[in-house]
RNA sequence: GCGGGUAUAGCUUAGUGGUAAAGCCCUAGCCUUCCAAGCUAGUUAUGUGGGUUCGAUUCCCACUACCCGCUCCA
């Protein structure tokens, strides 16, 4: 992306980040305290949108299908699963920085090396009078120049200079002493700079159960989940018993999850707390690849069907040595964000890794009887697993619209449009008497509230002038508006009695629907 | 985690070492017959904590949050 694109992409990110706060989409989390990083808060307006996108969600892959069941599982989790699955061990990767470069490595895949270290207690310039105490280290190899260390050093002093016109070549180091290292992993290869000590990076939220409990007592030890999968895998069992359940099927989950990320970014993207919509469908080893496939494509029509149109998705193919040990497929949906093109959703083939996991560490049997080849196996599962809050802000990116109308006069302004699909619009349909001050027109137009707000999300106004009624509608993505007039009363006859103005947000065109035939009509077009 | 930037009302922006300004928005009233009309009145702000100072929104430091670039993302 050119610096003008990159500029121009951050500006309309800001235009979406204001519009979501004034309108009441999204809220920083804690914000009269100043914030809290990495979390967010959804507004009456996004909390409708969020609801309808999981709604739909949860209808299409749940309730409209005989061969999926859903779960709502613990948020708490049983430290032995997290064990089980591997993120207790793997995910926590100790790594240092480089002093001198600030790379980050993985300390267990430093190569362990050999030679003499070079330690020096500080730095000074003798013409300026600078001068700072720290310690540091260089190691060198045995057939290396000693000179190599000092120049190393002095570039890493050379950090802390006020004045940036001294030369690093000119300052003086103090406290050199030399000792032979063996097998250290303690200096960056690279450069031969020390590094710092190694941290935990793990990026799970660990919490202890019970009051009593303190923070040593390691039976106590909980976890908030860092994925929904793993109470599917671990209720495996019980769902597949309770329910006759045949090859293949599946289970849904829609929750929280949380991930303490070292770097949250980009809005609501990446937080520390996050919703995940995930099916693990579990099948037979010989159907999972082509499973994987068909998921992908009936999770793409998915996003088609709530507003995001296929051309504005990548499907990325993970090619051998970048996916998961126990993956032989993985794609990633992507969607291009004003920040990027980044990942919605990730639909995996994971074999029979879980299950077979959770079977050696809880020594339970999670085999499956197959009735139809009557024997017992281990299923193996395509997991489409997608970010709720990702979509979210998908639908927002997607939706966001300025275009430029001319008024009768001829003077242009910006109209700001969400162009939410009616299906996922937070509110359906505006109801407003013409005028407020006419007590006919508001009776007639909350009568016609009364009648939708058992269907759909209805706002009522009769506040400002019309223009601004629907001016306010546009802003927040609602389909459709209906406005009721003197000709609803019958003032001009009766052909036009009991008829209102109904107006498109996209087109801001209007046209004339009978009461009567209201609820159905917009019913047909937020289904 | 590193580097850079930013922080004044709901939003967009002024401004000042000594009473913080405007537009938009919003609220109420009047008026108003279909795309941000008009008039009147009104609410709301210097991110947090220190320091310097008689006095700090302004200068300095720290923290927090957000944005950008790296890094990271099982």
């Amino acid at each position: 992306m050119s610096d003008a694109a990159s500029e121009k992409n951050t500006a309309l990110m800001e235009k979406i980040v204001s519009l979501c706060k004034r309108r009441g989409f999204i809220f920083q989390s804690a914000e009269i305290y100043g914030g809290l990083n990495g979390c967010w808060d959804y507004g009456p307006l996004g909390a409708e949108l969020k609801r309808n996108l999981k709604d739909y969600w949860w209808r299409k892959n749940v309730q409209e299908r005989e061969d999926i069941l859903g779960l709502d599982g613990s948020i708490l989790t049983h430290q032995d699963v997290l064990k089980a699955s591997g993120h207790v061990g793997g995910f926590s990767d100790p790594m240092c920085d480089c002093l001198l470069s600030k790379a980050r490595l993985r300390a267990d895949q430093i190569e362990p090396q050999s030679g003499t270290a070079y330690h020096y207690t500080g730095a000074s310039h003798a013409e300026s009078g600078w001068s700072v105490e720290r310690p540091y280290s260089v190691l060198i190899s045995g057939n290396q120049d000693e000179n190599k260390a000092r120049k190393t050093a002095k570039q890493y002093y050379s950090q802390f200079l006020t004045d940036k016109q001294i030369s690093p070549k000119t300052i003086e180091l103090a406290g050199e002493s030399t000792e032979e290292l063996t097998e250290t992993t303690r200096y960056n290869p690279e450069n031969g700079s020390l590094l710092t000590e190694p941290r935990e990076f793990n990026l799970m939220f660990k919490t202890h159960m019970g009051a009593s409990a303190d923070d040593g007592d390691e039976s106590a030890v909980a976890y908030l989940r860092p994925e929904t999968a793993q109470s599917i895998f671990v209720q495996f069992k019980n769902v597949a018993e309770t329910n006759r359940v045949k090859l293949p099927f599946g289970i849904a989950q829609i929750g929280k999850s949380f991930r303490n990320e070292i770097n949250p970014r980009n809005y609501t993207f990446r937080s520390r707390e996050f919703e995940q919509m995930e099916i693990e469908f579990f099948c037979r080893a010989e159907d999972g690849l082509a499973l994987t496939d068909e998921w992908l494509e009936r999770r793409l029509t998915f996003y088609e069907e709530i507003g995001i149109p296929r051309e504005h998705l990548h499907v990325l193919d993970i090619p051998d040595g970048e996916r998961a040990h126990y993956s032989q497929k993985t794609y990633d949906i992507e969607y291009e964000f004003p920040f990027g093109i980044q990942e919605l959703e990730g639909v995996a083939y994971r074999g029979a890794y879980d299950l077979t996991k959770h079977k050696e560490h809880s020594g339970k049997p999670l085999e499956f009887f197959d009735d139809e080849t009557k024997e017992k196996l281990i299923p193996h599962v395509v997991e489409p697993s997608a970010g709720c809050d990702r979509t979210i802000l998908a639908l927002i990116c997607e939706a966001y619209d300025e275009e430029t109308v001319t008024d009768e006069k001829g003077k242009e302004e910006i109209r700001t449009v969400m162009r939410f699909s009616p299906r996922m619009a937070p509110v359906k349909v505006g109801v407003f008497p013409l005028l407020k001050n006419k007590p006919e027109l508001v009776e007639k137009a909350r009568e016609v509230q009364a009648l939708l707000v058992p269907h759909m999300n209805v706002f009522y106004d009769e506040t400002a002038a019309i223009g601004r009624r629907y001016r306010r509608q546009d802003e927040i993505g609602t389909p459709f508006c209906v406005t009721i007039d003197f000709d609803t009363l019958g003032e001009s006859g009766d052909e036009l009695k009991e008829t209102v103005t109904l107006r498109h947000r996209d087109s801001m065109k209007q046209e004339r629907v009978a009461i009567a035939d209201l609820r159905n009509f917009l019913l047909d077009q937020i289904a």
